[in-house]
DNA sequence: GGTGAAAGAAAAGACTT
DNA sequence: AAGTCTTTTCTTTCACC
């Protein structure tokens, strides 16, 4: 909990979390304050690294990668968890992966054209320290990306539940 | 595949998923193009469905939610599955769920302040529909989110493997 | 940290190729 | 579709509160 947020920095957060294809001025007027001092307070959001990027969201299926899967993956040995995250970091297909605890130790999103390319795709990671590898084909998203449930960071620690 | 992209179009969304946040005249420069067209081309693509939107990436951390967990989770009559998909969409500290195809039925991405919030969210779901749940502590990104390797649609079905 | 105004930059539109 | 030019709008900075 590195940054400090007052109300303003929460509405800044979530609007932008939400569309950040907006003017400064549509901004300003979204959380009730001057284009400069809106301004100033994105700045500093960018700076502190609260807001880590802006990125453009592409719909995969559009352009051409109707198949996304996601991989549970365990690794054996410390050898099998070299060559593993070298192949993660090598594959295009492979679009994302994070280390996680629990059953298994990786999580991994794909991306595939089709069904051949992504056979391929699994085989390279299954035969490059891929041990248990459990696959889920993504049907649809039940609840798209929504904003983190921020809060002001009050001085008297705060709590709420949803 | 329903937008058809020529290698500016790639070049334009493989840039725009990296960093969004630059002036129409910097990616006007990137892609080789002048800054009219390239705000044409941009619109386009937004219009089109290629880009669905442009977001803000938060760091989960810096704001206050250190825990971040994925739950695989499979639900078992109609009825629990009714109850579940209701409850993800309710809970604000589940920022994303996918319906997925596999030996489990919805992934889900969940954010906590504290251990405490995690285990208030984690009983919530798992008392409202939620059948086998299979919980991962999020570790640490070991791939963040890359760009999809787009390929320009050309008339001769394309095919290229990384 | 905020406001308001003025200068500089970028986006939007019309027209040409 | 793309380039150039002009108009309109937004962004950015600065002086002040």
């Amino acid at each position: 909990m590195a940054v400090e947020l007052d109300e303003i920095d929460v509405k800044l957060l979530t609007q932008l979390q939400q569309d950040a294809d907006r003017t400064n001025l549509e901004l300003a007027e979204l959380v009730g304050l001057s284009p400069a001092a809106t301004l100033h307070r994105v700045r500093r959001l960018k700076e502190s690294g609260a807001i880590r990027i802006i990125s453009a969201q592409v719909d995969a299926a559009a352009v051409g990668f109707p198949l996304t899967v996601f991989m549970a993956v365990t690794t054996g040995n410390a050898r099998a968890t070299e060559r593993f995250e070298r192949e993660v970091q090598l594959l295009p297909q492979v679009v994302a992966a994070e280390t996680v605890a629990g059953e298994m130790d990786y999580w991994v999103t794909v991306v595939a054209r089709d069904v051949e390319d992504l056979e391929h795709t699994l085989t390279r990671i299954a035969t490059h320290g891929g041990g248990r590898v459990v696959t889920y084909l993504r049907l649809k998203q039940l609840k798209p990306p929504t904003p983190l449930p921020l809060l002001p960071s009050s001085t008297t620690r705060q709590r709420r539940r949803g």
